[in-house]
DNA sequence: CAGAATCCCGAAAGATACTG
DNA sequence: CAGTATCTTTCGGGATTCTG
């Protein structure tokens, strides 16, 4: 059913708009990029990202979560442990991944290149 | 030198935030891709992102411009004409482009999939 | 440990009106 | 045609506090 999901513009629709709004998240591409090399746990996320917040980073990962990019894993253990990893769709974005990676460091030599 | 432009985070040490900051532009991906095809006077590319306003256009183009990957040309004609095309660090971005463009139609598909 | 709940703030987008 | 100038609004990120 077409519910409020509808949103207002061409999410869903192009491509474009939709990678945009997964990836507009700022610590979007940084939690992808750690979790394509192994799963992770909270409070291991939280120390490669630092300095995220306990806060921001639960936002973002349920973000990408709702996406459908990584699977959380609850362990009803105390202290709880919670695991997350990529699913399928976000092992897709690996190719994305390497060609910003590349692109990046085009970028940053080119902002070098014309120091100031 | 390390002057105001240091922001505030791994802008320009990390790829990714890099990119981030880049990218994060709710229309930028969509005008790369329109100036990938061939390069677009101001008019053109407001009509080709509509309902896109000519205020977000132009501040979105400032940006794109600012980070090195468009270029700006202007005739002094009259009525006035301007063109705006991607520079080299602008194509370098193609990979990035082709690669998000075939992730966000496995996006799609997963989401008609588990349609709700 | 892994969060949830609030509050706050700045940046970005949109709406609108005006101009060389 | 290709903007600029304002104003308003929205939204995401960060800080802080509390909890099972």
């Amino acid at each position: 059913m077409n519910n409020e999901s509808e949103k207002k513009d061409l999410f869903g629709i192009c491509p474009y708009f939709t990678s945009q709004k997964v990836l507009s998240g700022k610590w979007a591409l940084l939690i992808l990029h750690y979790l394509e090399e192994k799963t992770l746990r909270f409070k291991e996320l939280e120390r490669a990202l630092a300095p995220i917040t306990q806060a921001t980073l639960t936002k973002q990962l349920r973000n990408l979560e709702e996406h459908g990019l990584i699977t959380r894993t609850v362990y009803n253990t105390i202290p709880p442990k919670v695991e997350y990893s990529l699913s399928e769709l976000g092992h897709q974005f690996k190719p994305v991944l390497d060609s910003l990676e590349k692109w990046g460091e085009l970028y940053i030599a080119h902002m070098e290149r014309k120091d100031f």
